[in-house]
DNA sequence: TAGTGGTCTAGACCACAAA
DNA sequence: TTGTGGTCTAGACCACTAG
C-alpha cells in the first residue's frame, strides 16, 4: 500500500507540470538536485524521471538536462495526428482555408447521414496548406445535436479535430483508405495535375459508442503518405 | 559506439527468444543469475530486464519470476489482413500465382536493402486473384540469412506471411500507404485501365528489433480499400 | 525456508555541452 | 572547467510465493 519514492516523485513533477508551474519547455531540477531536494538516491530520482520520459512527459538531452516536453496531439496508433502538428513538426508553415461551411438536412441515402445518424448535420470544407501549397481538402460533417457551435469556431487557430476532442474524446475511429482519381473541384483546390492520384481517408468517429464526426480527407499522391508504426508486442 | 552492457544482455535474451531457444511462456534465469552470467550488477541486468518488459516482450510476475510474453497475434490494429482469409470470407476464390523468384545482392541505396540490412536477399512477385480477378501484386523482400527456405515454399498454400510469422513472430510493423498511377508492368498484370490509380502499401516488418520482411503490395483503386477499426479507449 | 522481483542507497567513472 | 545525463557497482531490506 506504501507508494514507492519514486513514483512519490514522479508524481510531484507531474504536478508542477499539470499545474502549469513548469510549462513546456522548462527544465526541470538535474537529477542530482531532485535526489537532493528529495532525499533520495540519484538512482530514486532518476528513476522517477525515467518513468515520465517513458511517458513522453518529458525530455532528456544528454549533458544538457530534462525539460518538458511538448505532449503529443492524439493517441499512439495509426494516430489521427492533427495536420497541424504534423506540418509544424516539419518545420512547416500550416495555413487553413474554408470553402464553404453548411447546414444540411440529411436524406437517408448519403453515406455520412448513415454513420452519424442524425437530423441535422453541419458540413464544412476546408484546405490545408503546408508551405503554401494545399496539402489535404477536407470535407468534414458533424451532428449538429450534439456539437451545435460547431460552424462558429475559428479552425486557422484551433483545428477541427482539436475542438471536437475538446468536447468529446474520441474513443473508437473507422478508417477507409482509398486511391482515387481527383474530380474536377479536388484538381482545382489542391492544385494537382489532372493525372495525379490522391489519397482518400475516411474516417468516422465515435466517442463511448456515438457517432461524432464523419470526415473525408483527399490528399495528393505526390505530396504525402500515410505512414504508421505499429507495435503488435503487448 | 559502445554497446551499454544492459543492451548487450537485453540483445542476448532477445536472441534466445527470436531463435525460439526460450519460447512463450519460458521462465528466463533470474535477475540475479543473470548478473552472474554475464558478470554485471542486479541492477544492471535488471535494467536489461526492464527493456524487454516495456516492449512487452517479457512479463514479470513479482516473487515468482519473469517469463517470455505471448505476442498479441498480427491481427489486432491495422492489421493487414492474410489476403486469402479475407478473400476467402467474402465467400470468394482465392487463387495466387507467381511472376518471378529471385537471389538479389542488394545495392545498398535501394529502399529494401537498407530496411533489410541483409546481403543476400530473396525477393518474389506474386498476384493474388479473387474470382479470376487480380486483386494484388505483391512484392516481398525478404533476407536470406534469416528466411534460407523462404523461396523453396509453396506460397498457393500457405501465404508468405503466413509462413514467415510461423518463422518467426512480428512483432513490429512500419506502414506507408500511397496513392499512385500504375507502371505498365502493372497496368499489364493487375489488368487495368491506365487511369486507374493503385494504392501502394508498403510494409516492413520486424521481430523482436530484427527486420525480416519488406513488402510491397499494389491494389487497383477500383477493386479495394484497406479499412481498419481503430479502438482508441485505453 | 529459499528464491523471486521491487525498491533503495552511496558511491563511482564516463562523454559531452556550455560557459 | 563545471554540470549534465548515461552507465555501473556491490551491497541492502522488503513482501511475496512456492515448496
Amino acid at each position: 500500500m506504501k507508494l514507492p519514492k519514486y513514483r512519490f516523485i514522479s508524481n510531484e513533477i507531474k504536478d508542477n507540470i499539470s499545474s502549469n508551474l513548469w510549462q513546456v519547455g522548462y527544465q526541470i531540477p538535474s537529477e542530482t538536485e531532485l535526489a537532493n531536494q528529495f532525499s533520495a538516491s540519484r538512482m530514486t530520482a532518476r528513476k522517477a524521471v525515467d518513468e515520465l520520459v517513458n511517458l513522453g512527459v518529458l525530455e532528456r538531452v544528454p549533458s544538457v538536462g530534462t525539460f518538458v516536453k511538448e505532449p503529443v496531439s492524439q493517441s499512439s496508433l495509426l494516430e489521427i495526428r492533427n495536420i497541424a502538428d504534423e506540418i509544424s513538426s516539419r518545420g512547416h508553415v500550416h495555413k487553413m482555408t474554408v470553402l464553404s461551411k453548411l447546414t444540411l438536412i440529411p436524406k437517408d441515402n448519403s453515406d455520412f447521414s448513415r454513420s452519424l445518424n442524425s437530423s441535422t448535420v453541419f458540413k464544412i470544407v476546408m484546405v490545408h496548406w503546408e508551405n503554401e501549397l494545399p496539402i489535404q481538402l477536407e470535407e468534414r460533417y458533424v451532428s449538429a445535436a450534439q456539437i451545435p457551435l460547431f460552424l462558429q469556431q475559428d479552425f486557422s487557430k484551433v483545428t477541427a479535430s482539436e475542438y471536437l476532442s475538446s468536447i468529446t474524446p474520441v474513443t473508437e475511429a473507422e478508417i477507409t483508405v482509398e486511391a482515387v482519381m481527383p474530380t474536377k473541384i479536388l484538381i482545382h483546390h489542391l492544385q494537382l495535375d489532372d493525372n495525379t492520384p490522391c489519397l482518400k481517408v475516411t474516417r468516422i468517429t465515435h466517442s463511448y459508442g456515438k457517432p461524432v464526426c464523419y470526415a473525408v480527407l483527399y490528399h495528393p499522391a505526390d505530396r504525402f503518405k500515410l505512414t504508421s508504426h505499429l507495435d503488435l508486442a503487448q
